[in-house]
DNA sequence: CAGCACTTCTACGGCTTGTAGAAAGTTGCT
DNA sequence: AGCAACTTTCTACAAGCCGTAGAAGTGCTG
């Protein structure tokens, strides 16, 4: 249910991607797209609402950090379209059946 | 792009589980719901849009299958979900960590 | 050709997303 | 205190997707 749109998704890399949590006019600053603040303040409202977004509320430019990891939220992502199969295994069998030869590789290294 | 509604789904999920293809009827008739059949046939007719089904249209009553199978589709889901991330690698390595146990037996062995 | 079964067309209401102006709130300066 | 600049909230709208289905069209069968 964490699915995103393209402006939020371009939102939610900003956060992933910045070390600090960013003010609405720091994520406006570094969008491509050159919109008005209050759009992002929009669209970072709904991540707040969506649970992605955590919103520092004390200091007055509001802070906002994303609450995963852009690789924890991918991981759920994943989770979330398994749990659409009866058989998860099947479609893990399947999955690492069409992955490159190094990826399988580097699947096997992490599995140990 | 190939998200489904909930409808949409069960939908889907009939044409996956049926051996042969389906009228709109028997699609009508095997939902939970109790749905007009002008309901199932403009999903049905999305879904095919979507180039999730195919339409015999040779038949009279048309009749309806899925173009991939659910493992197939899911797949192309995991690939849809892992290529929004700049590195695959980091979120399988986080996937991986985050399996059962018996899951992490189950994919040495398909890795072989 | 008449009637039935099936399909297409059209439509509407609700929800999500991108977009932003108008209004309200906050803070710091003088 | 009062103003100016900055920030946030509220409200809104258009487009698109999805569930839903009636009305109208098409085609087979007796």
């Amino acid at each position: 249910m964490a699915s995103l749109g393209e402006l939020e998704r371009s939102v939610m890399t900003l956060l992933w991607e910045s070390e600090q949590p960013l003010s609405a006019n720091e994520v406006c600053e570094q969008l491509d797209e050159d919109l008005a603040v209050t759009t992002v303040l929009t669209v970072l409202a709904r991540l707040e609402k969506k649970g992605m977004v955590l919103r520092a509320r004390s200091s007055r430019p509001h802070r906002y950090a994303a609450v995963a990891s852009r690789e924890e939220h991918t991981v759920e992502m994943l989770n979330e379209v398994l749990g659409t199969v009866p058989d998860r295994e099947a479609v893990l069998a399947r999955f690492i059946g069409s992955v490159s030869e190094s990826e399988a590789a580097a699947l096997r290294r992490i599995l140990g």
